[in-house]
DNA sequence: ACAGCCATGTAACTTGTTACATGATTTT
DNA sequence: AAAATCATGTAACAAGTTACATGGCTGT
């Protein structure tokens, strides 16, 4: 539920077509997360499905320009007014790890170690990203979103460690 | 690709059935994140169809009883032994959502300002479900990974909002 | 008798995602 | 002439998710 909405916060400065809106979603989220294109004509088929935006005349450069409905500009206001919630998030596929491991590993500290090293190279990535993006001030907060979530997960998996060390962990299981 | 592993996980300690499944990861997990039972069954038919699990015959009671096979065994060292890279996660919804209020919207700060709140009362939901949690380590861990993570939103709401308060917000959009 | 839990399953749908086909225009 | 970029689109699939149907068993 985030590049439809994105696509929709786009599409409500002014009307774009497809091309120009992939273009634009990345300058404004970075090239972390790059968008497929094909993704694009597929959402919109989707938005235009749901009423939210409907696609004008071909331009001159025969473009498929699309424009945002009263619909999709409600929509666009209800998201941006409403908080995400806790339910609202992907279940963190880490924390499902750790879990899992936790109740049927007996060694959580390789998982945590492995885990550790990526996310530190990660930040140091992160880092350097950050030291090279010059402009874009939407993309400078999502890197320093990720940064954030990445000192966060570094974190966690300390506290993990110190939990694991101070309650013994019981023996091996099977296999 | 979350709970597929996670049930794969729970397999990997000896033969369970649908049921069985879903109490172990909520127990594991915890109630933040309920786990609809038929999505146990779908799961495990899609992990039967990969060859990662095979049904047995019904027990005494008439209970499905899965067990894991050699590939799923394979596959859960895999995911043990590999990190969750940045490219794994899902795109976060509140980082494209301030993303594009910057890009498209004049005034993000009522937004920020909806989120914190938010993200506050979510805080004090889990640190009071922490202080009720008495046993589960594991479901304890999960708590943990949500308060630093959302410790780690606030944050990063509040560098926004001083980076939007440092750089006066560009007038007001049309509309 | 009825409520409620145990237990399995299916149909239908959502979003995200990629691979591929197709053609126009632009650059080298 | 070839390569790259612009531009649109479709088919196919994965994973997550819910609503619903079905039946047995247990406690009141």
């Amino acid at each position: 539920m985030a590049i439809r909405q994105g696509l929709l916060a786009l599409l409500s400065q002014g009307p774009r077509y497809g091309y120009q809106l992939r273009a634009e979603f990345e300058t404004s989220t970075g090239a972390t997360w790059p968008l497929n294109i094909g993704q694009v004509y597929t959402t919109l088929s989707r938005l235009e499905r749901d009423d939210l935006v409907s696609p004008g005349e071909q331009d001159e450069q025969g473009r498929v320009v699309y424009t945002i409905t009263e619909a999709g500009r409600a929509e666009m206001e209800r998201w941006f007014s409403t908080p995400v919630a806790q339910a609202d998030r992907p279940r963190d596929e880490l924390v499902i790890k750790l879990a899992m491991a936790v109740t049927a590993r007996a060694d959580v500290r390789p998982v945590i170690q492995a885990q550790r090293t990526a996310t530190m190279r990660t930040l140091q990535e992160l880092t350097r990203a950050k030291r090279a993006n010059a402009g874009e001030p939407a993309q400078r907060l999502v890197l320093d979103s990720m940064i954030f979530q990445a000192e966060a997960e570094q974190r966690w998996l300390d506290h993990c460690e110190a939990v694991m060390a101070a309650s013994p962990q019981t023996q091996e299981t099977q296999r």
